[in-house]
RNA sequence: GGCUCAAUAGCUCAGUCGGUAGAGUAGGGGACUCAUAAGCCCUUGGUCGUCAGUUCAAGUCUGACUUGAGCCA
């Protein structure tokens, strides 16, 4: 209804661009695993999905990183960039593009956009003094700073003062359009909480922003002056535009607009949503071109309940913790348990805790048990009835008719929690339905004709929430498929479906959304235990 | 200092249009046996952050305050 993107047939979604100053740390998991699970829900629905990714690498942070660690800039994005790539393989992240800001195609894109913006009349010279935090790449007010002009957002670290000739973007001209684009469209900033916060800023006045920087050789030089080099936020920004060019066409803007621009959502981690809600959009005005459909902002992560900082050294590594545990159970506790948008808490021992009692005592052991009485009591096989035999009052029934459009709803919504307990609930259901109808009575009754829809019942409740959980732990979904004697792999649906051939074959995976699809008498796969508990493996911090 | 959001069971959270609180999980007990000691049933936990106000009636509406998170380029 207010999701256009949920009813068209293609969807383009971003996570930001991620800064390679350092290596991954949990925020970019996170960002990552939700668009992941996103991009697979809309990829199950038949639409043509672009998940893209990548990195931010030019700026004066990263040039002194690199000089830092006596290497060339290159090299050490080279070096970052590797460890993202390995971290998403890791997740089982299927991106489809990975834009990095220093690809030859993404100059030529940010040349030709700053034209366009240069044509508006939106970009001029200026001077600007101030305090500047390279760490932010910002300049900041001197109200602000602590004590011996340390930033308050790196307290290690000084600020450096600044004199510098450079260009400006018009941001002032488009406060009103911005007022007006937040007026019209409510969803473009989500949650409603950071949408009053730009809505705040907004109307305290836009001031017009640097766009360039002089000594900063590690950047794209300015096309109409080329002793200076692009602002990264200018820059990094542009990386989604780049991002759309099919690698074989011809690098313009056009090219790269053509088919599916404009983006239908940006998640980004709540630090960077000014950029995103406000700059970005101000930018894509003056190019005059049309603005994405929405950004979601989440939120941050305590550890154990305190703020994560350098200081604590109680950060949360996210390679550390998928060597250690898997991707699954981490991308369902992040997804399920923590409500996206809020800050949450990473806590080891309620991480095992949940991921122990949804997947494997109420899923795990509701595929188990019940493929072990379908062995038992009917030879391996589905059995011999189907959809229509089932009484309209089946619980089991009623639950899993509307579950796959509630479930939609909330996966457009990005509330994943909601997904998941809704699931959980036929799951719960299913598990109470047994004990309820006992089939192991029925059996010693010889009452074969209940028996078989009792089973059927909690077969295909077990395949319907398997299919529905997919896109957030898409190994476990396959298992299950593959113990019910269905041979689809979630992570392949996943792969490659820009091509026009396998866009059919994806379309037919959307008719297992409804309760009541497992064929009569087919043969069932070999029960095993599709999620062994986890135990905990580091001390729990006291 | 200005502003935004939050505060409900040990933990994570629901709670619609005001009608004296719910789920999951954790803790305790029970019956059962198909199953990964699992699932099912029962159960212990709450002055709904504090104080006022409006109302026949406030977790819900209003004001102030406290605490926490965040925004103020």
């Amino acid at each position: 209804m207010n999701h256009p993107a949920s009813h068209s047939q293609s969807f383009t979604v971003t996570t930001p661009l991620y800064y390679v100053n350092d290596v991954p740390h949990i925020g970019h998991a996170y960002t990552t695993m939700a668009a992941d699970s996103i991009a697979r829900w809309h990829r199950l629905n038949g639409r043509d999905v672009l998940l893209i990714t990548g990195t931010d690498e030019h700026g004066q942070k990263i040039e002194r990183t690199a000089i830092a660690a006596g290497v060339n800039p290159q090299v050490h994005c080279d070096r970052i960039v590797a460890k993202f790539d390995s971290l998403w393989s890791k997740l089982d992240i299927k991106y489809d593009r990975f834009i990095r800001t220093t690809a030859p195609a993404h100059r030529t894109i940010v040349n030709e956009f700053f034209q366009r913006v240069w044509d508006s009349g939106d970009i001029y010279k200026g001077t600007q003094q101030g305090w500047y935090c390279v760490a932010c790449e910002e300049f900041k007010e001197e109200r602000d700073l602590l004590a011996d002009k340390h930033c308050p957002l790196h307290p290690s670290k000084q600020v450096e003062w600044r004199d510098e000739s450079n260009y400006f973007f018009r941001l002032s001209k488009y406060q009103q359009q911005l007022e007006a684009l937040y007026a019209e469209r409510p969803d473009f900033i989500l949650p409603n909480s950071r949408r009053n916060e730009v809505l705040k800023f907004v109307a305290q006045g836009l001031q017009d922003f640097s766009i360039s920087r002089v000594n900063v050789d590690w950047g794209i030089p300015l096309p109409t002056d080329p002793d200076q080099t692009i602002y990264v936020w200018f820059d990094a920004l542009l990386g989604y535009v780049t991002a759309l060019l099919d690698p074989d066409a011809q690098v313009s803007l056009d090219n790269a607009l053509h088919s599916r621009w404009p983006i239908d959502l940006h998640l980004i981690g709540k630090d960077i949503l000014r950029f995103h809600a406000v700059y970005w959009p101000a930018m894509l005005m003056s190019a005059k071109l049309p603005l994405p459909e929405r950004v979601f902002a989440h939120g941050y992560f305590t550890k154990d309940g305190k703020k994560i900082s350098k200081s604590e050294g109680n950060a949360i590594d996210p390679i550390a913790l998928v060597d250690c545990y898997g991707a699954e159970p981490l991308r369902y506790y992040f997804l399920k348990e923590i409500e996206f948008g809020q800050d949450g808490d990473f806590n080891e021992t309620r991480f095992i805790e949940i991921v122990n009692a949804d997947l494997a005592n109420s899923l795990g052991n509701l595929v188990n048990r019940t493929l072990g009485m379908a062995k038992k009591y009917c030879q391996g096989y589905i059995p011999n009835c189907n959809a229509t035999d089932i009484a309209a009052d089946n619980p089991l029934k009623i639950l899993g008719r509307d579950l796959g459009a509630q479930v939609d709803i909330a996966y457009n919504n990005l509330a994943f929690r909601d997904a998941c307990e809704a699931i959980l609930n036929l799951v719960r259901s299913s598990n109470k339905y047994i004990d309820d109808l006992a089939p192991w009575a029925l059996f010693k009754q010889d009452k074969h004709l209940e028996l078989a829809q009792v089973l059927y019942s909690v077969l295909e409740s077990a395949r319907l929430s398997a299919y529905l959980l997919s896109p957030i732990v898409p190994k476990i979904s396959t298992d299950i498929y593959r113990q019910l004697g269905l041979n689809i792999d979630f992570d392949l649906i996943c792969c490659n479906n820009s091509n026009d051939d396998n866009t059919a074959s994806v379309e037919n995976w959307k008719h297992h959304q409804q309760w009541g699809i497992l064929q009569a008498n087919s043969q069932l796969g070999e029960p095993q235990p599709i999620f062994t508990k986890l135990e905990v493996k580091t001390a729990p911090s006291s």
